[in-house]
DNA sequence: AAGCCGTGGTG
DNA sequence: TCACCAAGGCT
């Protein structure tokens, strides 16, 4: 069946190159696909690799999370950066067993609901988990897409509607090609179609790529503009919650001021942590991960 | 809707 | 080296 120019080139490449990843694999539990698809909000596979295996066998059900302070999935986050995710993990646990009696729902909608699930991660789990046919339209997808079908090198900046009806149009028909289109498209994205330096010698639909053909025009318009970390507010909480982390439990003030020599900046950042809900302050005086 | 939110690898 | 990038979401 040919829903799309590319699909049949594109399921061939996938069924030879596709990584051996554990939230692929029969056994996979939409509880556990969903928990990758979070980690893997702006956070590369090797990375999130060792933290999920740890998530998994510590927490196999949302139940068992949602039945552990907040803190505790903080901690367990590791480095893997922006841990609010953890945070919106812990509230997804207890959201399912609140209002789904421990089960992550199926339903695309519902998914949507749920803290710290977008547009992006409600259709990966409905299509994942549940084989249902939705666009899953993440950074991959979107370069794969903005290359061979509009020939340009990079999408734009922000999610266009044009790219939602794109993926949405270039969805095959039926349920299980349309996921197994998903996941092979991000794959391609993922290994061939990169954003540095693509490796078209080895792309299945090179033959089709638009900006290929037309070749390879670099990216006109505002350059893609640099994210600074160094000095930011964001460097600092991540120095912060680095000490609450590694703590076994509380830790007083002086702790964490040696982190930051900027006081200002440093109160900043802690109070925002507070506000945030990654930070306790305790009526001692003390911090401490969330309980 | 543009900017914020971590962290580490890499060309 | 250092700017860029990585299975985004939220405000």
């Amino acid at each position: 069946m040919i829903d799309n120019p590319y699909t049949t080139a594109v399921l061939a490449w996938y069924d030879v190159n596709a990584r051996d990843l554990p939230w692929r694999h029969p056994d996979a539990t939409p509880w556990s696909i969903l928990v990758s698809e979070v980690m893997l909000q702006q956070t590369p596979v090797v990375r999130v690799l060792p933290a999920w295996r740890e998530w998994m066998k510590r927490w196999p059900a949302p139940a068992d999370l949602a039945a552990e302070p907040s803190g505790e999935a903080v901690r367990m986050w590791h480095r893997l950066g922006y841990p609010r995710r953890a945070l919106n993990l812990h509230a997804c646990a207890t959201a399912i067993v609140e209002r789904h009696g421990g089960e992550v729902p199926d339903d695309h909608s519902e998914l949507l609901a749920l803290p710290g699930v977008g547009a992006y991660t409600a259709a990966a789990v409905a299509s994942f988990a549940f084989g249902q046919r939705h666009a899953v339209l993440d950074t991959n997808v979107r370069r794969v897409l903005a290359r061979a079908h509009t020939g340009v090198q990079y999408p734009p900046k922000t999610q266009s509607k044009s790219e939602t009806r794109l993926a949405e149009s270039l969805l095959p028909s039926d349920a299980e090609t349309a996921v197994r289109w998903g996941v092979a498209v991000m794959e391609l994205g993922a290994l061939v179609c990169t954003a540095r330096s693509p490796a078209c010698a080895d792309c299945p639909i090179a033959d089709k790529c638009a900006w290929r053909l037309a070749g390879k025009p670099a990216h006109d318009g505002p350059p893609r503009r640099a994210q600074t970390y160094a000095g930011t507010d964001r460097q600092v909480r991540g120095k912060l919650m680095a000490v609450l982390r590694a703590a076994s439990g509380p830790v007083p003030k002086s702790e964490l001021d040696a982190v930051w020599d900027d006081q200002v900046q440093r109160e900043r950042a802690l109070d925002a942590l507070v506000s945030d809900g990654l930070v306790d302050p305790l009526d001692s005086g003390e911090y401490a991960l969330p309980g």
